[in-house]
DNA sequence: CACCAACTATTAGTTTACTAATAAAATTTG
DNA sequence: CAAATTTTATTAGTAAACTAATAGTTGGTG
């Protein structure tokens, strides 16, 4: 790209999308009476879909840090969504489990979620999906690739 | 756009993407000595594109929320990089300036943010940024549209 | 075996985002 | 003009991201 006036855009575009996206979620959430932020639900997510995972693991998993999911899942096991059991084996290591009101928040924000989705993409096509990996991808491994 | 299994994926994309950006930029503005974080340089550019400007007109154009400018502002004018002036003719507001010290700190970020930019688009083309503004700018408006 | 390095999770401190409530000032309306 | 509404900015509280430092545990090596 060359150095048009507004080069600065991109950033801003992406940044006030997933603003968008993030707040539109959480928006619905509350309505739907789901106590869960949007982080909390991508957390209960991975949960749910590795049962048993550890911290450090669904740190890997979901790009967020050691401390910031040390935090959430406190707040998830203080609200009872969460259970932390030690690791056979591994006595530094938890085990992560969503409880039975775990599971039920979560059956609960799914179909939320997938409306969210769904109503963001709209009308965009597979073709359109290629095209924003390739953008994204590219993007992101710009970084990657030099240090 | 089908349900495929990496539905989630463009949440994620995104969100993966823009902290990339944000951790790139901010490692380098450390590196140079630069005592500014990424959204204090957001203010500070455009306090500096509109000398003057009031908190909420800046909240505004930066799609951020008034008590997170007030914030910033309170931490750039702490830094001496950023002046309040009283606004003539309405008591409530303010007019914001950079201080002398506050124009040399944008001088010497300007041209690193500026790199980070040329870094994260690399070889991608004009036609691939008018895709990008189209897909962006699509997910945006269909939050937008439907409330 | 003892030491050293690596790993897992936590704590602490700073920054930003969002909501809700509030103070003060300006504008509109009856 | 007086009252109600709107606007501008701030404060307070909760949540999340990042860095740095630390405790405790594990595994490897001399």
């Amino acid at each position: 790209m060359t150095h048009h006036s507004d080069q600065r855009a991109y950033f801003f575009k992406i940044d006030t999308t997933i603003k968008k996206i993030r707040n539109a979620l959480q928006k619905r959430l509350n309505e739907a009476g789901i106590d869960l932020t949007v982080d909390q639900w991508v957390l209960i997510d991975h949960i749910s879909r590795d049962e048993g995972t550890s911290q450090n693991s669904l740190a890997e998993v979901t790009y967020k840090d050691p401390p910031t999911v040390t935090r959430i899942v406190d707040l998830l096991e203080k609200k009872g969504l969460v259970e932390r059991r030690m690791a056979a084996g591994d006595r530094r290591k938890f085990n992560l489990f969503l409880t039975a009101k775990g599971e039920s928040t979560y059956t609960k924000a799914f179909p939320i979620v997938a409306e969210i989705r769904r109503i963001g993409w709209g009308d965009l096509s597979e073709a359109d999906y290629q095209q924003f990996v390739r953008l994204m991808d590219s993007i992101y491994n710009n970084f990657s690739d030099k240090e």
